[in-house]
DNA sequence: CGCGACGTTGATTTGCCTCAACGATTGTGG
DNA sequence: CCACAATCGTTGAGGCAAATCAACGTCGCG
């Protein structure tokens, strides 16, 4: 346990970023899951119009990535920055499929990890399609109750799939 | 490898079932993730107003389950029932955790199965809210080219989420 | 201080829904 | 084998949630 806990150490790298610095844009290949043990980082694509669609927030505690890219090894479509100044871990793509070999356990531990974020995302999809935006801000703040004060309302409503003016309405009756 | 194999079909369950008919109904937990062998099966739930949203078709090849409800052992919220006639694999949930500790590829194997369909699933929700309904008519024709042809058009209107009267109108200019 | 990001408010437009009516197809029981 | 019901697709009129566009005030920051 304690030297596989090394073996990981060994292999991730430490960072601390400060806030709108990107760790990953759209096209990159993407090398590094990204595990954030302080402050905030967010994933998100842009559309034709320039429009914004956050795909995920990771405030402490969370992974986060490109997972398109990770699994593919193609360019992928999202772009990765940093919300508020964190600390994070990136753990190589490479490396990390070398220990699957020599720690059984990890294997485990990643198709939890993404049995559970399945999980999300298949509920996420349908309530997208069938609740509406006051419905989807409800679930937006139960997901991210540490969030939901400190965000600015645009990407609050980049994350539920409205226009900031909509939002600023819709929250004011 | 070849005991390996044994060991599976030692534990699935294999099934003829007919069309229209349930694997599954709200509110039940689900005990097993089904492979179709031949035919076709799809999840789905149902709104306040008895409107359906499907969540996922499974032609042959393809695996379909109740994630939520395998993962959490919490009662579950979608149906899955018959679209075709089909031949199906059912996987008992209880078994498959035995058989992890005794076969390691199996994790590696649904791991993998995990990440691929969160990587669609990541994807399908930002879709869902910054794609038109023709976009998404277009994404599902791309996903499922061998059940466009032989699906009824309601069922196309349940997966992109649209009324039928819609889809009906959109496809006729 | 001045600039850029953000939130607000109003007028107008639009994509999709609702409800209702109707014909065609399927399937089912007598 | 026919009759009738159920399911499906189509079309039209009207309505609503959310987008668009524009203008304006506020704040934090270089």
């Amino acid at each position: 346990m304690e030297e596989e806990i090394e073996q990981l150490l060994a292999i991730v790298k430490f960072k601390r970023v400060k806030k709108k610095q990107y760790l990953l844009l759209e096209g990159d290949i993407s090398r590094y899951a990204i595990f954030v043990a302080s402050g905030c980082l967010r994933s998100y694509c842009v559309d034709e119009n320039g429009f914004q669609y956050i795909q995920q927030f990771a405030p402490e505690g969370w992974w986060i990535g490109d997972m398109y890219s990770l699994v593919t090894g193609n360019p992928g479509h999202l772009y990765i920055d940093v919300v508020f100044d964190a600390e994070i871990f990136m753990l190589p793509k490479v490396e990390l499929h070398r220990l699957y070999k020599e720690i059984p356990k990890l294997n485990v531990y990643f198709r939890v990890l993404a049995e559970n974020a399945l999980v999300y995302y298949q509920s996420r999809s349908m309530e997208n399609l069938r609740l509406a935006a006051k419905e989807r801000y409800e679930k937006f703040c139960s997901r991210y109750p540490t969030l939901i004060d400190c965000l600015p309302q645009k990407q609050v409503a980049a994350y539920i799939g409205v226009t900031p003016e909509f939002l600023s309405k819709m929250l004011n009756q």
